[in-house]
DNA sequence: ACGGTGACGAGAT
DNA sequence: TATCTCGCCACCG
């Protein structure tokens, strides 16, 4: 048991809690911890998250409604094959319908 | 205490 | 529409 900041388990929670087949973005998370411009530390807290963990950080996105382009590069390729096993689509440019699976 | 950093968001150009 | 810049908050050395 390794003991972490407690904002890394806020968010772990909450992903955690995204039910298969939705997606949220990071603002949607950070709201949930009670502000919203914390969208970056959620981020860190995602970064920083250790891989003995099953969350499905995959189900997080960016406002773009797709991977962090900063991150996904080279990866970008898993992330949509774990998608297609949520049944979630993309659109022609490659991104997320937010307002379908928020 | 300070500066640099980061898987972001929204506005401006 | 794409790209850039600024702002926000939290962690690390």
């Amino acid at each position: 048991m390794v003991c972490m900041s407690e904002l890394f388990q806020r968010v772990y929670e909450i992903v955690a809690r995204i039910p298969r087949g939705k997606v949220v973005t990071y603002g949607q998370i950070a709201a949930a911890l009670g502000d919203p411009r914390q969208a970056r530390t959620v981020g860190w807290a995602l970064r920083s998250t250790p891989e003995w963990l099953d969350i499905p950080w995959h189900r997080v996105v960016n406002s773009s409604g797709g991977i962090s382009p900063r991150h996904s590069i080279g990866g970008l390729n898993t992330q949509r094959k774990l998608f297609e096993d949520e049944g979630v689509v993309f659109n022609e440019d490659g991104r997320l319908d937010l307002e379908r699976y928020r």
